[in-house]
DNA sequence: TCCTTTTTGTTAGTATACTAACATTATAAA
DNA sequence: TTTATAATGTTAGTATACTAACAAAAAGGA
């Protein structure tokens, strides 16, 4: 057992992250893009060149509740970043679709989270940041 | 530069670890005490041990914003689970420090947060902890 | 001294996270 | 088929996180 508290180190990290992203400004209709909209945006863009994605997809994908999902995917769609669409095979799923503008964006908003990225990184090896992955991985699993 | 996104998979992790200290319940007041509240009690006990404990402190400390602290110290108060007094010595900062209540369940709240620890770090030794935990540290930094 | 800057804390407004309770559709079991 | 169970999404209420703008006290410089 460490006696470091490893959870709150992990938390304070992810705030950290979350902010540096937020800093880096990026306006659609006058609303500087949050973390989160950001990470989902790059997510649906990825995934839907192979899949369909549905705001299931988006719990698994960033350990959020449903609950969560709903409301950003709300609000994104409000503001034009998002279509949600329900499926015609099932009717318990709404299909995710980027809009043009959020398409856009795409190639601004995934370098902009490289750089933050690069930031965390700074200073580490590639091997570490691959040991300090699979340790994540370890973790997430154990608290599923 | 990784191919993982290291801050995604952060997030989730905090995320989940957070669930999984409020679903331990633990109660005052018919209230749930959720994971911040559990965190700053075992900070402020720990810490009051040595020095006197200021608002500012939780700032550091958490990687959190003076707006957040002073809205969860104002709720933390009315629940009855601290005081903050004003500094004599310094008319800008509060001290805190803990109730009755707060001091009591500090042994049951620190046993809960060990039992999530240790569920995070299922599986994982001790070198890799410390090893991770140094990571984090540098990660910290880079954000700073 | 006086003026400026820094430090600390608050407020308002908003985004993201949770739980709990609910509705709807799909699937499984009887 | 009918009934029960599971999967998906919504709503309401609350906690935690942010930025921006503010106020007040302390520290520093002229």
């Amino acid at each position: 057992m460490t006696s470091v508290p490893l959870g709150k180190q992990l938390k304070s990290v992810s705030n950290l992250f979350s902010r540096r992203i937020h800093q880096i400004p990026l306006y659609h209709e006058g609303e500087n893009l949050t973390p989160m909209q950001r990470m989902i945006i790059v997510m649906i863009h990825e995934r839907s060149q192979t899949q369909d994605v549905f705001q299931r997809d988006l719990e698994k994908s960033f350990s959020i509740r449903r609950s969560t999902v709903t409301g950003v995917l709300q609000l994104m769609e409000k503001r034009g970043l998002l279509v949600r669409e329900p499926s015609a095979q099932d009717g318990r799923l709404k299909r995710l679709r980027l809009t043009e503008t959020s398409n856009a964006l795409f190639a601004i908003i995934q370098k902009n989270l490289q750089e933050t990225e690069a930031v965390l990184c700074q200073g580490l090896t590639q091997q570490e940041l691959l040991f300090f992955s699979d340790i994540l991985a370890k973790m997430e699993q154990n608290l599923r």
